[in-house]
DNA sequence: GTGTCGGCCGTCTGCCGACAA
DNA sequence: TTGTCGGCAGACGGCCGACAC
């Protein structure tokens, strides 16, 4: 569904829509130019659909220059999952690489918001949900205390424009506040279980946004039609066309439209080199980000059959904290931020092997040189 | 997910897959040869996503000779919606259109199968739902009547291989058969409403299969990349190579994958003329079908600027009984059957004015003869 | 023969504070 | 401060036959 036929706002719609996908996304603003990856985009439909993608791709660049002409934001109307559809202009292998100062994109978390991973006590038949005193006086109406035990009614909307209608009560030894009548139903309709969680934002009376993030994304039914993405950037390109792809956030981390101002910084300024050490954010479990620490091992493309000479997570790295599988061991340049290495800090990998991996150029296969490109 | 793996055997399983998708839906058998629309497929993408699919369609007839390679016959995690992967090959326009005697596509529906289509009592509060009395004669073991009542467990599974449990009794003033204990949580979770009916085939003891179908067929996400169909054929026959689409055969009742024969003997070898009477098949609610009478008031492109000189809805018709739009106005010749003007019914319709349709051929745009091709 | 309903029992939802982490 | 639990009371799930169509 499109988000602004459900009657909020649309700045709202777009906060909540944020506040769900988490803190690490972000939708480069319309009107904007960005660098485009057929395969990181098959990569994720691969991820979401536990399908193989069709490997008879055409000769194709692995990324492509675009402006982005259009986003909507969605949310699926069964699991509540939030997607976008981007559509994207190829631009011309000869467009000048001059970035003027494109808008940034703001920052779109709202002051008072909340987010709870539920607990088993949350879910149970017990049908209550106790909200962290913190969160409640930040995202709440004010309770009227003169009364014993302060009681008051919340209607909330999730991005659909559906209204769901809690008791708000402030009670038990310790005092807590609790969401009573109304939350079973809630729990119930959306599916929820422990592990996933809810979110609240607050704009004001009768303003309270609803929205639901879940521990273990859906796998969506494999559109066979989908696992050719490589067909839609082609297709555009000789026909100078628009394209619109979609984009599940949630289905894996790492994102396939990337700002042309960011893609020139990691690709183009920076010399990443062999034992460089770097830091990467990630998101906790708690819808905060943190840095990871890591030092870059090696380059060398991910599939040099179909897609040689890319940068898609084309930086080989080792963690300081092993997490058990969790984090990718290849990475992409723009993702990691590399730390100045500092004497007192010596690296146990000499500097002097420098193998640098060779700047490819926006557009690339063209030889240009960096200097060709004015930023 | 794969029927294959749901533990079911696999002519069981393709038994209670076509009594979920209907009676009129039927798949072609692997190896033979088929018609592919790609402008059917794109009516169908847009009628399950409410999206508008893409104008700029590549320069590409509107059909498509291809041997069926493979069917993968599936269903939604979540809705239990039936779906199918289809896996084309392009045949070269050269091929000859020899109709060798190729398999016919065998009866699928079991003899003991019923369907109920869900009243309000059986998805109330109440939490019974009553069978009647012939069907749980023919899909349901034999009762003890020396019990009073008599009682039994009833273990059916579903596509995805999981097991529902449910009492049968035979009870009440009069008697009927009830489902009653574990009824209302097969209803939950399955999320039926009033107007959705459920699928009982028998296959003999501890062999019960249970299937759902919707009255409103979901709407799935829509998946920008699969409003591209025309590309996927168009790259297919470029290299040469196969391609895979998803069918679904509840979305939209045409279908758009067609038995060559039976293209060849609709568009080839009969004669439509305007004025002609036909009959055409529709399923009734209580899932049987039932032929509807109209005429062929004109022929004429569905869609002449994107999709000219296609067969696809090619066919203007008036219906005998109208029924308040739910029957297009637009059928393709395959989907109508002529029938023989007997002087005893006489049209209306002069026939003199024989606009008979221009018989395009297979391969179409070569302008070959209707001699040429061997039948 | 089958859909709907009133009646009614028993179970489980759901509100409560007591604890403890 | 907040997650879990035992206790309890009331609501409703769910079994029953009575009816009507």
């Amino acid at each position: 569904m499109r988000l602004s036929s459900s009657g909020l706002g649309r700045l709202q719609e777009e906060e909540l829509w944020h506040a769900c996908a988490g803190p690490l996304v972000s939708l480069p603003p319309v009107g904007s130019r960005v660098v485009y990856f057929p395969q990181g985009h098959s990569e994720q439909v691969a991820a979401s659909t536990h399908t193989v993608t069709d490997g008879a791709l055409p000769s194709f660049p692995p990324h492509l220059l675009c402006q982005l002409h259009n986003v909507s934001m969605l949310a699926d109307e069964e699991t509540d999952e939030v997607y976008a559809h981007i559509t994207l202009q190829a631009l011309s292998p000869q467009s000048d690489l001059c970035l003027p100062t494109e808008p940034g994109t703001r920052s779109k978390h709202p002051t008072n918001y909340f987010r709870k991973t539920l607990t088993a006590s949350d879910t149970s038949t017990h049908g209550c949900c106790s909200i962290p005193r913190r969160a409640a006086e930040k995202v709440f109406p004010p309770l009227d205390f003169s009364r014993d035990p302060p009681v008051q009614e919340l209607i909330a909307k999730d991005l659909h424009g559906n209204q769901w209608k809690f008791r708000h009560t402030f009670r038990g030894q310790p005092k807590r506040h609790l969401l009573t009548i109304g939350w079973t139903l809630f729990v119930n309709a959306k599916r929820l279980v422990a592990g996933d969680s809810v979110i609240f934002i607050w704009y004001g009376y009768s303003e309270l946004l609803l929205g639901v993030r879940r521990a273990h994304c859906p796998q969506r039914v494999a559109s066979a039609d989908a696992l050719h993405v490589g067909l839609l950037a082609a297709h555009a390109v000789a026909t100078n066309s628009s394209f619109t792809l979609s984009y599940f956030p949630r289905a894996s981390p790492s994102e396939f439209v990337i700002p042309l101002s960011k893609y020139v910084k990691a690709v183009l300024r920076s010399r990443l080199l062999v034992g460089m050490r770097f830091r990467m954010l990630f998101e906790t479990s708690e819808s905060s980000v943190r840095r990871y620490m890591g030092k870059i091992i090696g380059f060398g493309d991910l599939d040099p059959v179909r897609w040689p000479n890319s940068h898609w997570r084309s930086v080989k790295v080792s963690w300081d904290e092993h997490a058990g599988g969790e984090r990718q061991f290849r990475v992409s340049p723009w993702e990691i931020e590399p730390l100045p290495t500092f004497p007192m800090y010596p690296s146990p990998f000499p500097l002097g092997m420098k193998h640098s991996w060779p700047a490819a150029l926006l557009p690339c296969h063209h030889g240009e040189e960096d200097d060709n490109v004015d930023l």
